[in-house]
RNA sequence: GGGUAGGUACCGAAGCGGUCAAACGGGGCAGACUGUAAAUCUGCUGGCUCAGCCUUCGAAGGUUCGAAUCCUUCCCUGCCCA
């Protein structure tokens, strides 16, 4: 068993900012299971590497022998949290809701361990409330707090909308930090104001406050903007094992430290060759989200696919031709079949025109003409694209 | 409720009767260069049976040879006042 200071060292690393610090030892010093809360909104149904960072916290503290409280906000989600958004959120119908908080936490299991989790939906206590309890938790909080809120003082200040059902958001995750008897809450930076608000809710019911623990937002593939599905820069933890390693090998040198200290707790050496280190990184992240034979498996498809720009032997989506022999429609088939991806006639147009398509390493770009397909040709749709045909 | 400013393509933002599928910027995509990087340069960025045609400028009507641009009604948002 490690000692006490050990564990707080471990605790704090990666954080970004924890309030406090202080508070923290004295609750570990009690020597009881402490119980660490992570809310999270089933708004999108997938979970990306974003979401890991503080997932990656949460279990940290399960393996040191605390509770990992995760809080699936089938209520929340129906508001939206508006934290770092400079508009409203679209709200989810509880169907919709439903369905992503399955898929959510069968993900969110890749990263914790399940045995050691209590697993709690906060429709359990807010749906059952009628309007007098929500006025009272009103009663709680005033409006100049809210407004203290950098979100919403900013999108004033813009003179952009604020809905009052928004305003609602954090009060309703503070109450959540009651209901389940928080010790420590954790969450991204942008979670400050939430989180400091379930601290003021639990001391005004009298209970030891929680602790705050912010991670870091972990940044997209362009290295600036949070990684994000809606903005389409993130790495899905379900993601094949193939296009994890790719997206992990496009992104900027200077992103690949932060991938390096928020995904894998490590630095990132300096004296490597940009190249191997990102291999490495990318290896290691699939093989958290997969299995080591796959990470290398991964690897070697990668060099040999875009290293070494041998699709001869590189392992290939396998195309059955359709209908049509044309080049405009069997790339067009491509992208539906082997990649699932519908594209209009006109951007398979432009693509085949810029000179994206190839044909066995050569630029084909007569949208009309009829190749003489063969099987096993490659055909390069664009730069992550390639199917071989069968 | 009163006053006022607005609603334009993925986003921001021009346009204010024809030359508008709609300037410009961002984003995205592609090409060149590379380490499938970044940066940079270039091109593209509504749809289609693509030298042509069709549908877009909050919605529905109307005026006009012709409307994103004018008129009417409606819907939505900001700001000021109450």
């Amino acid at each position: 068993m490690s000692s006490i200071s050990d564990q707080l060292e471990a605790l704090m690393r990666g954080t970004a900012q924890v309030i406090s610090e202080k508070e923290l030892l004295k609750k570990l010093q009690r020597g009881k299971p402490l119980r660490a809360k992570l809310g999270v909104d089933p708004t999108a149904p997938d979970l990306h590497l974003g979401h890991a960072v503080p997932l990656e916290k949460l279990r940290q503290f399960q393996e040191f022998g605390h509770t990992a409280v995760l809080i699936i906000g089938d209520f929340t989600a129906l508001i939206g949290d508006p934290s770092g958004r400079s508009k409203t959120r679209p709200q989810l119908s509880s169907e919709e809701v439903q369905e992503n908080a399955r898929t959510f936490t069968d993900q969110a299991f890749k990263i914790l361990d399940k045995d050691k989790t209590e697993l709690r939906f906060n429709g359990e206590w807010f749906k059952k409330m009628t309007f007098e309890d929500v006025i009272r938790l009103n009663a709680r909080v005033t409006m100049q707090q809210m407004l203290q809120r950098e979100d919403f003082k900013a999108r004033i200040a813009a003179d952009q909308e604020v809905r009052l059902h928004e305003i609602q958001y954090p009060i309703v995750q503070g109450w959540d930090s009651v209901m389940v008897k928080a010790d420590v809450e954790l969450g991204a930076t942008d979670q400050l104001f939430n989180i400091l608000v379930g601290r003021d809710m639990q001391k005004s019911e009298g209970m030891e406050q929680q602790v705050v623990m912010l991670m870091p937002i972990l940044e997209g593939l362009d290295g600036v903007q949070k990684m994000s599905k809606s903005l389409g820069n993130y790495i899905g933890v379900t993601e094949a094992p193939d296009e994890m390693f790719g997206k992990l090998m496009s992104i900027s040198d200077e992103l690949m430290g932060r991938y390096y200290t928020l995904l894998l707790g490590a630095e990132l050496d300096a004296s490597a060759h940009p190249m191997d280190a990102k291999k490495q990184l990318a290896e290691k992240v699939v093989t958290r989200f997969h299995t080591p034979g796959e990470a290398s498996e991964a690897l070697k498809n990668w060099e040999v696919k875009f290293s070494k720009r041998d699709h001869e032997a590189a392992d290939l989506p396998e195309l059955m031709l359709g209908e049509r022999r044309d080049l405009l429609g069997v790339v067009g088939h491509a992208y539906e079949t082997a990649f699932d991806s519908k594209r209009s006639g006109s951007d398979l147009r432009r693509l085949i025109q810029q000179g994206s398509v190839q044909l066995n390493g050569e630029k084909v770009t007569d949208l009309k003409s009829e190749p003489d397909w063969k099987s096993g040709d490659v055909l390069k749709l664009d730069k992550k694209r390639f199917v071989r045909l069968k």
